[in-house]
DNA sequence: TATTAACACGAAAACGGTTTCGTAGTATTT
DNA sequence: AAATACTACGAAACCGTTTTCGTGTTAATA
C-alpha cells in the first residue's frame, strides 16, 4: 500500500519549500523554469494529486452539490439526476444524492447534515410531506446562510430562491384538448389529492381545457387519489362507474392499471376509452398498447437546474434576484389514443 | 445573510481560546462546569455546527462514500443506490453518486476524481466497456492507495476486494427449471454479449438446466443481442423463426417486447409460450400479462454492499482478507408462466 | 510552611493545501 | 560606484477543527 504523497513531502525530497512546490505545480511565473521541471516531473512521478478536502477547506468552495429528492426508485427523479450529473461532471461538480423519501424530518436532516460545508448548493424536489406541512424553514434556513438552492419540479413559492418547473398546467391543458378535439365527450382525470405542487397545476390544466369547450365540468369525472401508493380497486370502481371515453391521468402507473382493466373488460384502446399519462418512461413506452404521455424532459430540467446553481455558485456577485425557469413539457404520441 | 458561525467567534465573544471552546462543546472533564454551560448555551443561540470540512481533513475521514454505476435510469441500479443510501445515511455518511454511463474513461475520470480526498470508499458496478477491455488498473490503484472498494453486480475476479453478487446462474437455472418441469420443450435464451458478468452468469445457468433435463442444449436457441440497446426486430425475427414456447430473458425489456410481439401473432400466454425475465421493476409488475422475473433483490444487494464497505472503513485493522457475498435470487411469478 | 495534586485553561501543532509578503542575490540603470 | 529593479524563493498566515502538552492557580497533603 502506497499511501498519497503531499507537498509536503515533494517539498522535503527536493529541498525546497512548500510554497515552491505548490507554484511550481500551478506552473506560477514566479519559479524558475529549472525548479519548475524539477518540481513538476518528481510530482507526475509520484503521481501527486492535491488532496480536495483540503482545497475545499482553503478554498470554502467544495465543488459538491446536493440533491435532495424524495425518492430515487422513479423515472422522472431518476432523469433528472442523469441531467444534473452530466452537466455538474462536465463543470467538476460532484453529486451528492440524499433521501427524503417523502418525508419532512428526512428532508430537514440531510440537508442539515450537507449544509455545514459539504455542499456548494442544493437542487431539490420537496417531500410530499414537506408540501403538505407548508413548512419551508429549513429550507429558508440554508438560503439565510447564503447557500443557494435551485428547486424543480415539487416546489412552493414560499421560500425566494430559483425555481425550475415544467408547465403542467400547460401539459394538462394540451392533452385535454387533445381528447377534446378527438371527438371525446366523457373525460375523467385521475390525479392525486392537490398538496403537491404538480397535481394542482395539473388539475388546473385539466379543467381550463374543459371550461373553454363546450362539455364543461364534471367534477365527479375526477378521482383523486389520496396517496400516492397505488389503489387499483378505486381505479377500477371509478372507470367502471364512471365509463369516460378518455382518461387523463398524472402519471403512469395509473394509466397503466387503467389500461389493463378497461382491456380485460373488452373495451378497444383508443376506439372506446383513450389514456395519456405523464411522465416518459419505460412504463409508457412498452405498455400494450404504448402509452401517450405528457413528456416532462427530466434530463432537461436536471441540467437547467445544475446550470442555474453553478452559476449562481461561481457568481461572486451577491445577486438576490432569482428566476423561475418554465419548461415546456410534449405530448409524446403513441397508440393509447388516435392518432 | 448570517454566515456560519466558528469556533474562533464563538472563542472571541466569549474572551476565552479556541481549544476551551471545543473542549467544551464536547463536553469535556477538562473544563468547568460554568464555562461549558456558557460555551452551549451560546454554541445553541447561534445555531453553531462544526465545520464539515475542517473535520474532514483533521480525521482524514470524510464520512463520504463514492458510488460508480453504468446508469442511474434503470430501475435495478435505482434500488441498489436506496438500498445503499438508507444504509449509508443511518450510519452517518453521505453518498456521492457518479455515472460511468457504460464508458470506461468516464469511469476512470469519476474514481481519480473522487480518490483524493472526497470519499472514504467506493461501492461500483463495472461500465460495460471495462468489462470488455479487461482493464482494471484504476481499481487495482485505488485499491492500492488502500481505499476500501466494494464491487456489485458487475463485478471481476481479477481485483482483490469485497464483492456482493445474486447467484444468477442459479437464477437463470431455477427459472429454466421451472419451464423444463412445467413441461416446456423449445426454451429459448434471449441474452446480451458475453463480456457483461452477468449474462455469462445467466446463460450458464440456462445450459446447466437444459443438460440436466432430456432436453439437451440447441445453440441455435439462444440470441445473442450485440449490445443493450433494444433491436426489436433481432427479438421478432428470432421468435419467428425458432417459435419457442418458453422464453428466459436477462433483462425485462427483451422480455415485454418478446410478449408484445407474440400476442400481436395472436399466441396464448403462457399457454403458448411463457416468459421470464430478469429485474423485478415496474415493467415486470404493470405488463400485459404480468411478467414473472427472477428478482435481484437490489436494495438487499445496496445495503450489504453499504455495510461492508463502511465496516471496512470503520475497521482500524488492515486486513487483507476480502470476501464475497452471494445474495439468493428469488422467482416472482407473474401471469406470463402457468401457476 | 513547603510540597504535591487537581483543576481549568491556553498555546501550538497538525491535517494539506494557497497566497501574500518579505528578502537575498543578481542584473540593470544612472 | 551607488541606486534601483528583477528574479527566485521561503516564511508565515490562513481555512476550521482536534488534540497534546504545558502552566498558572488553588486546594490538599506532609
Amino acid at each position: 500500500m502506497k499511501a498519497k504523497i503531499t507537498l509536503k513531502d515533494i517539498a522535503r525530497e527536493l529541498e525546497v519549500s512548500i510554497s515552491t512546490v505548490s507554484k511550481a505545480l500551478k506552473n506560477s511565473e514566479e519559479i524558475s523554469r529549472d525548479t519548475k521541471e524539477k518540481v513538476q516531473a518528481f510530482a507526475k512521478l509520484y503521481n501527486y494529486k492535491p488532496n480536495n478536502i483540503a482545497i475545499s477547506l482553503k478554498n470554502k468552495r467544495t465543488k459538491n452539490i446536493g440533491v435532495v429528492i424524495p425518492d430515487i426508485v422513479h423515472h422522472f427523479f431518476t432523469t433528472v439526476i442523469r441531467g444534473i450529473e452530466k452537466y455538474a461532471n462536465a463543470r467538476g461538480y460532484n453529486v451528492i444524492v440524499c433521501l427524503s423519501e417523502e418525508s419532512f424530518d428526512k428532508e430537514v436532516i440531510n440537508m442539515e447534515m450537507l449544509a455545514n460545508g459539504s455542499i456548494d448548493g442544493f437542487i431539490m424536489s420537496l417531500s410530499s410531506e414537506t408540501q403538505q406541512k407548508g413548512d419551508y424553514n429549513h429550507l429558508k434556513e440554508v438560503t439565510e446562510q447564503g447557500i443557494p438552492v435551485v428547486l424543480f419540479d415539487r416546489i412552493t413559492q414560499e421560500v425566494e430562491c430559483d425555481k425550475v418547473i415544467i408547465d403542467d398546467e400547460l401539459g394538462a391543458y394540451q392533452a385535454t384538448k387533445k381528447f377534446i378535439d378527438q371527438g371525446k365527450k366523457r373525460i375523467a382525470l385521475i390525479t392525486t389529492d392537490d398538496y403537491l405542487s404538480v397535481s394542482k397545476a395539473r388539475t388546473k390544466g385539466y379543467r381550463k381545457a374543459l371550461e373553454e369547450s363546450s362539455l364543461g365540468i364534471d367534477e365527479s369525472m375526477m378521482l383523486k387519489m389520496p396517496s400516492m401508493e397505488m389503489d387499483e380497486e378505486a381505479i377500477k370502481t371509478f372507470l367502471d362507474s364512471k365509463n369516460p371515453d378518455a382518461v387523463l391521468c398524472v402519471n403512469e402507473i395509473f394509466a397503466v392499471c387503467g389500461m389493463r382493466w378497461v382491456q380485460k373488460k373488452g373495451l378497444r384502446i383508443p376506439e372506446d376509452i383513450a389514456f395519456i399519462g405523464f411522465t416518459d418512461g419505460v412504463l409508457s413506452k412498452y405498455a400494450n398498447p404504448s402509452l401517450t404521455v405528457v413528456a416532462q424532459h427530466g434530463e432537461k430540467m436536471g441540467e437547467e437546474s445544475a446550470k442555474m446553481l453553478i452559476d449562481k455558485v461561481e457568481s461572486e456577485a451577491e445577486v438576490e434576484t432569482y428566476q423561475t425557469k418554465i419548461l415546456e413539457p410534449t405530448l409524446v404520441v403513441r397508440d393509447s389514443i388516435a392518432h
